[in-house]
RNA sequence: GCCGCGGUGGUGGAAUGGUAUACACGCAGGACUUAAAAUCCUGUGAUCGCACAGAUCGUGAGAGUUCGACUCUCUCCCGCGGCACCA
């Protein structure tokens, strides 16, 4: 009997399947209803697959195979996110070209990734990112997107280095220091490329019937939270002895508790002072002109390290409170963010936590308008006494609202500042404007040209793509690396024929893998982004794999482009995925997050050359559930391991064969595992799959005995050699084309019939006393359903009889379930 | 602070409101072996007990609903993840 090697033919079946194309996907066979487009996140090019590549993949592997063994058309397609920043950090450091290192990654990825031994299946058609055949479709995206003013130039605040002139990304400060040239980072109002993300951020919010689609609570909750729509009014306040109103947007509008009001440093009242718009008295212009550095110069760290001590400063200026009628002094303070609601606050001290800070802090007055449940009506000292919306109390204080409940007094409040011209209710966003442009050489160069005549012009659709070029600096001071090709920088005009430069910044990689789906359906047409007919076959996709980190980012994106593809006659769909599935994270045997630092890195090739494919797979799959994060363990792949050589093992004692004695107890359990297995595969719940299967091998080996061995028909043994084919496709695939003689492929078989009604002869029936078990029933199947026999045997049961004698009861049976008996 | 997700044996983890701890690991004992590894068998929630009698307790804590609660409701504690001076 040969031993279970899978080192001896793993690799012999990955060369026959590929001689077989057995992984090939024909399109033009498709039957749309029997379509199952299965996405996995589309891997970065960074150098090397990892176990949790190895995790990410193999579950929706396992899926797809099951699903096409199941009579689907099974798209199951792979590509690379290929620009990006570590390409370019690894030229700068390596003296690598970025194309360079990341085509090479490629190449070694993909070797790897074959030994995995996914049915990803276009692997000549892979969609690489950083190809003019896929960027090409960018650019056509940002100019349709202009052209419909949803790409515009506009300014923001960013961390900026001084020293070397650039935009930097949080990522790249360390300790508030540029992580080039170790400069201080200052936060500066930079003009970059936005797309307007908010005009679809209603269309973007999650309702309660979760959009039509089967995404997971917490991506749906975390989106609406981002999109952070609040109801509230925009009010306006006219600014003493001047022309100017500022407009304070807010929630609860308490007006007869507003003592002042709140300017973010970067709100456009604050430079008309500094640049003396404003008449005020010269020292007070200075003191807002110094607030106003500081609170440039301050980083996010800076920000951190104060906490949530208020600062601010007095402007010498006041507003009129109409409602009240009186007065209010403004103010400027960095609590307050220059693109959150207007960039103004009206101080509510009294019922608000961050403005009886501020109040506290500079002395200005708090006044109660609400009184809560613990009907305290002395003025408000502690934060302990500030009542904010949302909590139930009546207004006081405030004249004509004097008395109503607070949510009342507020609506009131709004319909009288309406009434009267002083306010706007509106809805207020979290979310803004995605800005896509990086001073950056690694991707797509955005396809704008600058004349010095005609402005900004939009580079014309036939010249895409605009081909990103070999030779530039990276490490150039004061401007973009692509600026320092002169020749590729030079152009001429589209309007006026005259000399202008492009856009030398490239597209956030993002804007890369928001559409990438799509192309993978046609990765080589040039008519289009995608070929709409061939898309509208296969997509929406069925199944979209990914991490639990692009909840806030990529997914959002890639829904908003959905969205955008719909309004320009593209797709049909609003939602591109129908299912949201997200992984957890396969952390060291430490249980750290793996990294070479701490040394707790596992190599996925040293285990396949210790265990083969197959035991790495099922234990990735058996570890844990999908979504669950937790350590790998060296002791628990090598029960998995134990567990392929005994089905190695009695196969090949199956081989040697000869007389069969049919048992049916065993049938009756192939036919449940198969159940639960189908099940919990359609469940995304691979583990509980893989256990039972264990627990069916180990009542095939304990129902065989020395004189009775062989137990299974040849259809129930294969049967269960389907099933598991999915999870172990090489060690299937050798025993079923080597004992069982098969000449196609085990993974273009026929999953194995359900027989729905597998009726067993003997149920156990527990039986409770006032709901404890105190004993069960073993009876006939035939019995199950009648009731005054079951009870009948049950009170004569020797167990449960002493808990029943001489007292009063009712019996209360559950069907096949459970009987309990309830003393009176 | 807000939002989301969790808390079950020594460990990873199972349980449509119906026999809690499936499956696996680990551990203990045994078989095979000169010996070890590998493999196989048996046992394994806790406490009491001679017991493969039985009993009691047990799913973070406490209450509630129910014939019956890991599961549903409320209050609290702890852990993880996300957001955060959001007006």
């Amino acid at each position: 009997m040969s031993k279970y090697q899978p080192q001896e033919f793993e690799k012999k079946w990955r060369e026959e399947w590929k001689k077989e194309k057995i992984y090939d996907f024909r399109f033009k066979t498709l039957d749309p209803k029997k379509k199952f487009y299965n996405l996995v996140e589309l891997p970065y090019t960074s150098g090397d697959l990892h176990i949790g590549h190895w995790f990410t993949f193999t579950t929706p592997d396992v899926l797809s195979r099951f699903k096409r063994m199941n009579g689907y058309d099974v798209f199951f397609p792979i590509g690379y996110d290929a620009f990006g920043l570590p390409a370019e950090n690894a030229a700068i450091k390596r003296a690598i070209h970025p194309k360079d290192w990341t085509m090479k990654n490629i190449e070694n990825m993909t070797k790897q990734f074959h030994t995995i031994g996914t049915m990803l299946n276009n692997w000549d058609d892979a969609v690489i990112t950083c190809l003019p055949e896929y960027y090409r479709w960018n650019q056509w995206i940002f100019l349709k997107m202009y052209e419909r003013g949803l790409a515009y130039r506009g300014k923001a605040l960013s961390n900026w280095c001084p020293s070397c002139q650039t935009v930097l990304a949080n990522e790249n400060i360390e300790n508030g220091k540029c992580w080039r040239c170790g400069n201080p980072v200052v936060q500066k109002e930079v003009e970059q490329w936005f797309l307007k993300i908010t005009k679809y951020a209603d269309r973007l919010l999650w309702d309660k019937n979760s959009n039509g689609v089967d995404w997971p609570m917490s991506v749906r909750v975390g989106q609406n939270n981002w999109i952070g729509k609040k109801g509230g009014i925009n009010m306006d306040y006219p600014v003493k002895n001047s022309n100017e109103v500022i407009t304070c947007f807010t929630t609860a509008p308490v007006n007869f508790g507003m003592t002042f009001i709140v300017l973010a440093p970067e709100h456009q009242l604050v430079k008309k002072i500094i640049k003396g718009e404003i008449k005020v008295e010269s020292k007070t212009r200075k003191t807002v002109e110094d607030y106003f550095k500081k609170a440039q110069k301050k980083s996010e760290m800076d920000r951190l390290m104060e906490g949530k001590i208020k600062t601010g400063v007095f402007t010498g200026l006041y507003a009129i409170n109409r409602i009240a009628r009186w007065d209010v002094p403004i103010w400027v303070s960095d609590f307050v963010i220059g693109h959150v609601g207007t960039g103004a606050v009206q101080g509510c001290p009294g019922h608000d936590y961050k403005d009886f800070e501020f109040a506290k802090k500079f002395d200005l007055p708090i006044i109660r308008v609400v009184v809560g449940q613990d009907a305290d009506t002395s003025e408000i000292n502690k934060p302990e006494q500030i009542i904010i919306k949302g909590m139930p109390g009546k207004m006081v204080n405030s004249k004509f609202l004097n008395g109503l409940d607070f949510e009342e007094g507020l609506q009131k409040t709004m319909d009288y500042a309406e009434k009267k011209g002083w306010g706007k209710r509106i809805n207020s966003y979290h979310l803004r404007d995605w800005s896509i442009s990086r001073q950056r050489y690694w991707g797509s160069p955005v396809p704008m040209i600058y004349c010095p005549k005609d402005g900004v012009v939009p580079a014309p659709e036939k010249d895409l793509p605009i081909e990103l070029p070999y030779e530039v600096d990276f490490t150039p001071k004061g401007k973009p690396p692509l600026a320092t090709n002169e020749k590729w920088l030079n152009v001429k005009c589209p309007k006026c024929g005259g000399g202008a430069k492009r856009d030398s910044e490239t597209l956030d990689t993002f804007f890369d893998s928001a559409w990438y789906w799509y192309r993978y359906v046609s990765p080589h047409y040039d008519g289009g982004p995608f070929d709409k007919i061939e898309v509208k076959k296969l997509t929406p996709v069925d199944v979209y794999f990914g991490g639990a980190e692009h909840t806030l980012g990529h997914t959002l994106y890639a829904r908003f482009f959905t969205k955008f593809f719909h309004d320009l006659g593209l797709v049909d769909d609003e939602e591109f995925a129908l299912k949201r599935v997200q992984h957890g994270v396969v952390l060291g045997p430490d249980g750290n997050r793996m990294s070479k630092s701490k040394g707790n890195v596992i190599n996925p090739d040293d285990k396949v050359k210790e265990y083969g494919t197959d035991t790495v797979r099922m234990y990735l799959c058996f570890m844990m559930p999908y979504e669950a994060t937790s350590a790998w363990s060296d002791k628990t792949i090598a029960g998995v391991h134990r567990f392929l050589n005994r089905v190695w093992k009695i196969f090949q004692l199956y081989k040697d064969s000869a007389a069969f004695i049919e048992n049916k107890q065993l049938i009756s359990k192939l036919q449940k595992t198969i159940l639960k297995v189908s099940q919990d595969i359609e469940k995304i719940k691979m583990n509980t799959a893989i256990a039972a299967m264990m627990e069916f091998l180990n009542a095939w080996e304990s129902s065989i005995t020395p004189d009775r061995w062989n137990v299974l028909s040849e259809e129930a043994a294969k049967d269960f050699l389907k099933i598991l084919a999915p999870f172990a496709p090489y060690m299937t695939e050798e025993i079923w084309r080597n004992v069982f003689g098969e000449n196609t492929s085990i993974h273009l078989s026929k999953w194995p019939k359900i027989i729905e009604t597998v009726t067993d002869e003997t149920v156990t029936i527990p039986i409770q006393v006032n709901g404890k078990l105190r004993g069960t029933l073993i009876v006939n199947s035939r019995l199950l359903f009648d009731e005054g026999k079951i009870i009948e045997l049950a009170v004569k049961n020797e167990r449960v009889k002493k808990y029943l004698s001489g007292k009063k009861f009712k019996a209360i049976y559950v069907k096949g379930k459970i009987l309990n008996f309830v003393l009176l």
